[in-house]
RNA sequence: GGGCCCGUGGUCUAGUCGGCUAUGACGUCGCUCUUACACAGCGGAGAUCCGGAGUUCGAGUCUCCGCGGGCCCA
């Protein structure tokens, strides 16, 4: 059967799709095989797989299928992590609402209408791209089965003293309305006013006036001698007239406005700091909405900005302000929606961090790249309250807790109760104090609480399967270091005291073309569906392997996918041409077979090593420069003329054709799941995913083969070099073409030089005479440091004829110095005489080319 | 302000333990449509490795300073 001339990766992508059984991709829980169990990220259901899904999931797969073919018992699962406000957002922009206009239940179930209608759609990439997804091992947060597990762990750490509830301070956004933890908040610098103030006898300097009436105390730096009189009195604050304390205290920067500052509670992080420090009071000035409260007096029910500029125009009036000036200043603000957050205290839910037992926790997990886990560790002890896991929204895990109507005493569920919405159903027992009645608890689950539960849901966690924990590993993207890893390596030790997964990947940030991250207003957005529709997916993932390293950032690029769809059709060609050669009876090798086959052995080995090591790019460049250099460029060549004639020569490139091929196919399936399928199905009557990978034969690879061969290759490449220098055709014929080495057989050469080659032994009859000495600096600077520039000198401008013994004397700055051949070589040029013949030299074999 | 990474031909990129004329891709120039492939083959040109200082016999590689970029954070 002939193949197509071109590679038609449309109708090939979509026959294998259509043609795969999920079931060839399943995990077995009662497997003997080791197990290889992968934490994939549950994405966010927005409906469309972003590039630096695909890129990540790209590295997931190259791993999954190799390791499948490696011999190990492999999950890929999926999952989908639904929560969180932007499905919230969404919705009301959908429908025309806003989330109070319907019931909790109603608003609900429209976020999981539009989830499952937006994870359908992102199947169908996920499927396109070739990812060979273990679906019966997929989950979703939102569905009862998930958010049971995530109830269950709540309950397990609260009963274990890990989760605790608490009036504290955390991060509030006043437009989500809603607390948030560190890691969602995020810096920008902005412009602020640094407004300096009459404050009693003395004066101060704040950013945030309309906090006037919180200020709770003011402090000094102790060595600050302007002002330590002032120490231990009381101040009474402009316009509301309350009096406070003045302390002392080290962190404040006496060079900072006046070297005095408020504390309100709560201006910023460092004034938390200060309250717990000096146990000073609480005065709430801003409520969750970030209205004013009743202590404002007349400001009372503005917002924050309408206060500070009413409060400000007063104080001018009044004297009170006396200067401003500009300042920068890094301000927090909701990762979200970008409002400025606001500290406040309330009552919310928190889980305890114990930073040492995260820090040994990472250190038993292999970072890939290892430089990544520092990123860990500095994120790691820079908090300065436990982790908030409450959050004041609908679409999320609900927290199995109620509040007795009577008491006013916290229930948290039993673990056999779950799943259960707390506003929904009430507890099956009675609070404490007797009473049945009460009130569910409204807030719900941080969604990090699902997520970090990953790798324990996929390991059999909670469930009738045994538990497999630790998964093996960890892909994900650096930027979420900070939470989902920090937050999973938390959980896994706290709830089962054991790390979630040996190694952690990180995959780097894709870019766009122009280098810079990828935005619709830079226009430089690129969709997977796009490359997808226009080189395919064997391409794109290409684009994926060889991009960049494993975890540095990668610049999308549309040449790179270009190139992959050359290679596809460069291989398929190289297919086409061999197929209707190949066979598997085995005959004799001859020399470049023998070469071809120590180089594809040493290739598997390198291939072995580095996917071992998660290189995909040095992988997947070993297996192009081996495909399109040794054997097509190569090997094809110099076996043509032998899979043209017939006898042993034939039937032995037959058969190292069928190995190289064979072999080729399945380094390449785990890259190329679609092409190599479909090369493997013209060879062999099994799925490519299902074979094993390439074992390299270490017997054969075989240095004195090499060497052979590679003289074979250099020989004939010499010819055609001289036949293009010479503007010949490839295929023209030389008239007499004598080759002088100790090589037996140059039918090869004589077959891809199309002319006749006699080979004779010994030299020439040339003139050989030493025309240059070359230093080895290697030795030359170790024996003679410092002198070694000027002794290389010497050796250079010394007369080569002195070293025909091996060795040279000579006079360096007075002092005699003798050389052996360790220290330099001799590059010897041979003087022709009579003939005109054309002489081409490689290593120490000439050939000899009559002129015509 | 701190931490991490990066700066190599026009563009992107490799470069282990410092060691001779720095890898590959794309582009470019010349030749060749050789019974797999012109989305190809063969050959060529193109880089004072961001700047400066230092260590060293020797630095793209190590150290320090500077400039520029990216990311994570305060």
């Amino acid at each position: 059967m002939e193949l197509p001339k071109e590679y038609d990766y449309n109708a090939i992508e979509e026959k294998w799709m259509n043609t795969w059984q999920d079931s060839m991709f399943y995990f077995d829980w009662n497997s003997e095989k080791p197990q290889f169990i992968i934490d994939t990220p549950p994405p966010y259901p927005t409906g469309n797989f972003h590039i630096g899904n695909a890129l990540n999931w790209c590295y997931i797969d190259f791993v999954a299928r190799y390791k499948r073919m490696r011999g190990f018992n492999v999950m890929f699962p999926e999952g989908w992590d639904c929560h969180g406000l932007p499905t919230e957002v969404k919705v009301e922009e959908l429908n025309g609402i806003t989330k109070s206009q319907v019931s909790r239940e109603e608003f609900r179930q429209m976020c999981v209408d539009l989830t499952t209608k937006n994870i359908e759609r992102m199947r169908k990439s996920l499927r396109r791209l070739g990812f060979s997804i273990d679906w019966s091992n997929e989950y979703i947060t939102m569905d009862p089965s998930y958010f049971g597990k995530t109830q269950a762990s709540f309950v397990k750490m609260y009963e274990r003293g890990n989760i605790y509830q608490q009036n504290h301070p955390v991060n509030w956004c006043p437009r989500c309305e809603t607390a948030i933890a560190f890691a969602e908040v995020e810096y920008d610098a902005r412009d602020t006013v640094l407004n300096y103030l009459n404050f009693d006898k003395l004066q101060i300097a704040t950013t945030r006036p309309e906090l006037l009436a919180a200020c709770v105390a003011v402090a000094v730096n102790p060595d600050d001698v302007r002002y330590s009189k002032y120490v231990n009195t009381e101040v009474k604050v402009p316009v509301f007239g309350h009096k406070v304390k003045v302390i002392a205290d080290k962190s404040v920067d006496p060079t900072f406005g006046t070297g005095v500052v408020m504390i309100c509670t709560f201006g910023d992080k460092q004034d938390v700091r200060w309250w717990v420090e000096h146990k000073l009071p609480l005065r709430k000035a801003i409520d969750k909405t970030g209205k004013m409260t009743g202590i404002a007096g007349k400001y009372a029910g503005m917002s924050t900005d309408e206060c500070k500029k009413a409060i400000i125009e007063d104080m001018k009036i009044a004297g009170i302000l006396y200067k401003q000036e500009k300042l920068d200043q890094n301000v927090g603000a909701c990762w979200r929606c970008k409002t400025p957050i606001e500290i406040l205290s309330e009552r919310q839910w928190f889980v305890k961090i114990v930073a040492e037992d995260i820090l040994n926790t990472a250190k038993e997990v292999t970072w890939v790249p290892d430089y990544m886990k520092v990123r860990l560790e500095n994120w790691t002890g820079t908090m300065e309250w436990d982790w908030c896991i409450s959050r004041q929204r609908i679409f999320a895990t609900p927290i199995p807790a109620w509040y007795c109507a009577e008491c006013g005493k916290t229930k948290v569920a039993k673990e056999e109760w779950l799943p259960l919405d707390p506003t929904q159903t009430s507890p099956p027992e009675a609070c404490e104090c007797g009473s049945t009645k009460f009130r569910g608890e409204e807030d719900v689950l941080d969604t990090w609480m699902d997520s970090s539960i990953s790798a324990l849901h996929v390991s059999g966690w909670l469930s009738d399967k045994p538990l497999l924990l630790p998964a093996q590993l960890r892909p994900q993207g650096y930027d979420i270091i900070r939470t989902w890893a920090f937050y999973t390596i938390l959980r896994s030790k706290a709830l089962l005291d054991k790390k979630p997964w040996d190694t952690i990947l990180l995959n780097g940030m894709v870019l766009g073309e122009d280098g810079h991250k990828m935005s619709k207003s830079r226009n430089n957005f690129v969709v997977p569906e796009e490359v997808m529709k226009k080189n395919g997916a064997d391409a794109f993932r290409q684009w994926a392997a060889i991009g960049g390293t494993t975890g540095s950032d990668i610049i999308f690029s549309w040449k790179d996918v270009v190139a992959g769809s050359r290679f596809l059709q460069k291989l398929w060609s190289i297919v086409r041409f061999s197929m209707p050669h190949i066979s598997d009876e085995p005959a004799p090798y001859t020399p470049i077979d023998l070469w071809l086959l120590s180089k594809l052995n040493r290739l598997v080995k390198e291939c072995t090593e580095k996917m071992d090591a998660y290189q995909f790019d040095e992988t997947f460049k070993a297996i192009r420069g081996f495909a399109w250099e040794i054997l097509a460029d190569n090997y094809i060549e110099l076996a043509k003329s032998r899979l043209y004639g017939d006898g042993e020569g034939k039937r032995a490139a037959q058969y190292t054709l069928f190995i190289a091929i064979d072999t080729l196919t399945r380094l390449l399936a785990p890259f190329l799941p679609y092409f190599s399928e479909e090369i493997y199905s013209h060879i062999k009557n099994e799925s490519v995913h299902l074979a094993p990978y390439p074992q390299a034969d270490e017997s054969l690879i075989n240095a004195e083969a090499e060497a052979t061969g590679e003289l074979i290759k250099e020989l004939t490449a010499a010819i055609r070099r001289y036949k293009s220098e010479h503007g010949m055709a490839l295929n023209a014929k030389l008239a007499g073409v004598e080759i002088y080495s100790t090589m037996e057989d140059a039918s090869d050469i004589a077959g891809a030089a199309n002319s006749e080659v006699i080979l004779k032994t010994g030299t020439p009859d040339f003139e050989t005479v030493p025309a240059a000495l070359k230093p080895n600096m290697k030795v030359l600077g170790k024996t003679y440091r410092s002198r070694a520039k000027s002794i290389a000198e010497a050796l250079m401008s010394a007369d080569p004829k002195l070293a025909i013994s091996g060795r040279i004397d000579f006079t360096v700055d007075g002092e005699d110095i003798t050389l052996d051949n360790s220290c330099f070589t001799v590059e010897k040029e041979r003087l022709l005489k009579g003939k005109a013949v054309d002489v081409l030299e490689v290593g120490s074999t000439l050939i000899v080319i009559s002129r015509e």
